[in-house]
Order: C-alpha cells, then structure tokens, then sequence
DNA sequence: CGCCAGATCCACT
DNA sequence: GTGGATCTGGCGG
C-alpha cells in the first residue's frame, strides 16, 4: 500500500479527480479495513465555479476548500446525507473532488451491514451517499488529513485507469445550477466498472 | 422497469 | 424561510 502524499492534491481539482478513478478509498473502523476502488468523480474549482459550495464564499462550511489540499471535506445534505469530498489546489484556492462511486475489494462484510438494503453488491456504494453510509463516514471526519492513517481515512495508489476507459459527463444534481457550470464536463467514471 | 414523492435538517438569505 | 453535489419504496404500465 501506499497513500497518496499532499502534491498529488495540490493541483487543480479537474487533475485530481481524473487522476483518482482507480485509487483505492480505504476507512479503519475497528481495526478493520473497508475500501474500494473509485469508479466516479467530480471536479469542483473556485468561487468562480457556480456549481462550487465556494461560490458562497468562505464561510464555516466552505473554509476546509480553503485550506491545504489532501484533507476531507464532509457536508450534510437533503436532510440525510453525507458526501465526501477531497481537498485540492493550493492553500487560499477553494476546491474540491467529489467521490460519487467505488467499487469495494476489502471488508465488503462490514460495508452490507452498514447499509441498511439487501441489493447486491453494486447497489451498496454506487452513489455518493451510499458509500458514506457503507463507510460510516459522517462530519466526525470532516476536515481530517487524507495524506495519513491516523484519522482512520485515507486514500491509497489502486489501479492505473487508461483513459481509453475514462468517461466525462455533466455533473449530477446541479438542477439550478446556470450554465456553463451545469452541464461543463466535470465528472468522471469508469466505464465498465474495474473487473479486470 | 420508470416515475415520483417523502424523508429530514443545516447553512445561508 | 428556503432549498439542496440524494436515496428509497411504492405505484402504475
């Protein structure tokens, strides 16, 4: 194993979340491992990005964007749900990469009973809030450094993604959201899923 | 299958 | 007060 180091989020979030297809989430919860491969992202960059939670501004909420890359940044949405993202970009430059899907290869035992449906496999972590849930990861991570093991949330190097397997799209659930930043292609996945 | 409404709460206006 | 980077179950075709 080996967890990815702070220069690889320290570039813009487009970069970071093409580059992570592949990588492998892992969580500790204990003393056991959970993880998966990443299948899906989206890239969220500056205030200037309307889709952004910084379009807002700093506020408590966006300040982590705000901060060194290579940290988590965990909010609560639809009165429900959590969605995990990962910092990028310099110190002062708000952006984000959202983790919208992986694929689990470890502790797939744990991720079924932390999801609460009986669906097969894929149904467990193939949406953003599925796989928080599958990983118990809620605001006590928000914040965290992802470029270490101690706070039980990492992300490591997985399986290189060639991107003759790499698709873009829109980015999902930005209903009101104006264009371009609705409909500019900003999200990634892999098409297939990763049985190789 | 696809469509739709309900769930449920926090940050921001 | 409003609406959201969503998911699920129920209902109809």
């Amino acid at each position: 194993m080996s967890i990815l180091e702070r220069d690889f989020y320290n570039r813009p979030a487009l970069d970071v979340a093409r580059d992570l297809l592949g990588c492998r989430l892992v969580r500790r919860m204990d003393g056991q491992r959970l993880a998966g491969l990443i299948l899906e992202t989206e890239a969220y960059q500056g205030e200037e990005d309307l889709g952004c939670h910084a379009a807002a501004g700093k506020t408590p909420r966006t300040s982590v964007m705000y901060g060194p890359p290579g940290h988590a940044y965990v909010y609560f949405t639809y009165g429900m749900h959590w969605m995990l993202n990962a910092v990028t970009d310099q110190q002062d430059v708000p952006a984000a990469v959202l983790i919208r899907a992986i694929q689990p290869v470890e502790g797939e035992g744990l991720m079924a009973l932390n999801r609460s449906t009986n669906a097969g496999q894929r149904g467990w972590t193939d949406g953003p809030a599925k796989l928080t849930q599958a990983l118990a990861i809620d605001k006590s991570l928000n914040k965290v450094d992802l470029c270490s093991a101690a706070d039980g949330l990492w992300i490591e190097t997985g399986i290189p993604v060639p991107d003759s397997r790499v698709e873009r799209s829109g980015r999902i659930g930005l209903n009101s959201v104006p264009e371009p930043w609705r409909s500019i292609p900003w999200r990634f996945n892999v098409s297939g899923g990763l049985n190789d």
